[in-house]
DNA sequence: TTTT
DNA sequence: TTTT
């Protein structure tokens, strides 16, 4: 089956990066997209897409990339659900990125080596052991 | 800005068709689409993803396509959000899909015109008036 | 059937703008995308990928982008065929951009409205009527 | 960057397997993707895309997929060029699938294990040694 | 609950 | 026949 997503957006705020409790790296981050045309009155509205990256990726974007920044992710959809603090079950659709290239840094010029093969497989071997209490959703 | 999704996997239930105050086709459906791995107990787990069509590709999509049939998808993400019944603002990523091609159908062999250029802007021209009660989400 | 391509990548050379004996805008442009590895020599390589854009987008191209800047494509693959100037048939695989994202621009700060829906159709229900010779490839 | 192509269509002949002299598999295959429309005089038009593929899912490509059969191709693009016969330097784009969906298969139901992630690197990592003179192109 |  |  195929599924493929192709983003070009700005981060929205700061990439959120942790480890799981086996020492993997994490990062959340949203990137807003521009609408292609205006809406009835006229204004530009933006789609605000969650996204994930792991392990040394996820590293990199913390380290070099930062709120109002523009960014190419290349990556597949992702679902996944957890319970939220009420209870009920929360179900999350977000973009698992496999690379990302920086298309600006404020902080420093390395490029992140963009990996069309990364559309991290490891991401389900392992459980994450971030508890949902943290999770950003 | 770049946002793009393409997308082949199963209807997960049969579409669900609705029109407008205005008379416009929406149809939403949900597919599966199998990860390209197993998981550590062995077992092939899939995301399900929330999708929309509009106008005339929504009557062809409920006329032609049901459960469990294979479909490809290409379209973009988009966010929403609608008040959820506890009060509370609930958010939606779904894609809209331009075109879909049916690539399996019982009903009827009649294909699907693949219009990739239909990512229909028009959605977002005129509010959708089907209540919030109604959405699928 | 699905034909979905998209790039980001740095334009080889300036635009090329031209126009059909009706009128229409054509821009044939070549981007270089660098390959995500290195070579065995520890060398970046990257494809040079050609692309045609139809209409308006492409005399915003040439208006606003030149010869280094970075550039989004989004589109599909066409193939075509002419003579050859040793009269053998030349066969030709480009992208049809629908739309482009002006990354960089040197000129003027006027963002391409980027257009999902536009991979063009309206290239084919016109003949082209520039002649073999003044074709790029 | 980004570079990446997904397409829906069907074999145009039977895959082409080689091996390369260190014994890595390649298969060489076209496919047609019709186009979204029919041309001035009302025939349906399809674009003829060529593509490779590396190592095991190169085997499995030949052992199951045939002329006729619909594919689903997850990859780039890549241009490359060599020495045609008649000593003219040959440019050629197609695309490297990372994964290839078997959406139809007469000889036997195993699915290809589709992978995100293998937009194969390896491939450049290591000379081709198919001589030029037995290139499909 | 948002970017330029 | 190539970009940074």
């Amino acid at each position: 089956m195929l599924n493929r997503v192709v983003l070009v957006g700005r981060l929205v705020k700061d990439p959120d990066l942790r480890y799981t409790q086996s020492g993997k790296a994490v990062a959340n981050f949203t990137i807003a997209v521009n609408k292609p045309f205006t809406n009835q009155n006229g204004e530009r509205e933006a789609d605000f897409i969650n996204c994930v990256i792991w392990n040394k990726p996820a590293e990199n974007l913390a380290n070099y990339m930062s709120k109002g920044q523009m960014i190419g992710v290349d990556g597949n959809l992702q679902t996944r659900s957890y319970d939220g603090q009420d209870g009920k079950r929360v179900f999350v659709t977000e973009v698992l990125a496999g690379s990302v290239q920086f298309l600006e840094s404020k902080k420093n010029n390395k490029q992140e080596a963009v990996d069309y093969p990364s559309t991290a497989p490891q991401t389900q071997s392992e459980p994450i052991d971030i508890s949902d209490d943290d999770l950003p959703f």
